[in-house]
DNA sequence: TGGTCATATGAGTAATTGTTCATATGTTTA
DNA sequence: TAAACATATGAACAATTACTCATATGACCA
């Protein structure tokens, strides 16, 4: 019973479609998992991280590499490892005072290929 | 020549793997394609939109609908089906004064599904 | 025409975020 | 140990953003 409950608080205009309303709402995932999903994309959501996943995928690079590659410094670039470490997107290895940091999930690509898919479909 | 430059003001470190580097930015993406990648995901970066989608996946639904359904004003999700609008994930058809949305685009989805899947590979 | 309702939109605001700058950490080598 | 170098990180700042509030627009109906 708890935890069914609908609040109509927020809504400031009357409801037109119970019934489709209530099946959608039967069909939701969790509001967390929508949440994480969320999370996840906006990781993405940021073309410096965009560029560094690309790159990685292409191969396995030092920090200093990609600040290089991206003409970016090695703070910022460092800065955007941390997150997407974090988000479990890329892994690395020290060797000496040389961090390498390569993809975490083999995935990405075909997220990001989906996206372009959308993109180039420009009608 | 002029384009195939690179500067190196910006990495105040020194490269160590010149080519590694040169092979990747051989294979980078358009740096405007990664932009519009980035954006792309950027939309699909917010719970709200997140499940204005996932919701419209389900079923076409008025502005009404989906505030109830999500427990926000009408005007937080008009909002922001301005911008799925603008990204072209969403349309919508008037009928009098109710005005409904719809999913745009087929590979929304698969994206969605491909993000979970990440998410679920919780290691 | 005036009133009502669904939706859209502009301004304002609090929160978030990407980068820079300075500095800390950790490793190698002299 | 000290110097040099790759990387990490905290604070600060500017830019972006999601929502609220007030109001505009557009459609229907009496």
């Amino acid at each position: 019973m708890a935890g069914k409950n609908v609040s109509t608080d927020r809504c400031d205009c009357e409801v037109i479609h119970d019934d489709v309303v209530n099946s959608v709402r039967k069909k939701m995932p969790e509001e967390e998992t929508l949440y994480d999903l969320a999370e996840l994309f906006k990781v993405f959501g940021d073309s410096t991280r965009i560029r560094i996943l690309w790159a990685l995928d292409e191969a396995e690079m030092c920090v200093c590499d990609i600040a290089y590659l991206l003409n970016m410094t090695q703070s910022a670039i460092s800065h955007q490892l941390r997150v997407l470490k974090q988000a479990k997107l890329v892994r690395n290895r020290r060797e000496g005072k040389v961090v390498y940091y390569s993809l975490d999930d083999e995935h990405v690509k075909m997220i990001f290929d989906q996206g372009l898919v959308h993109i180039n479909e420009e009608r």
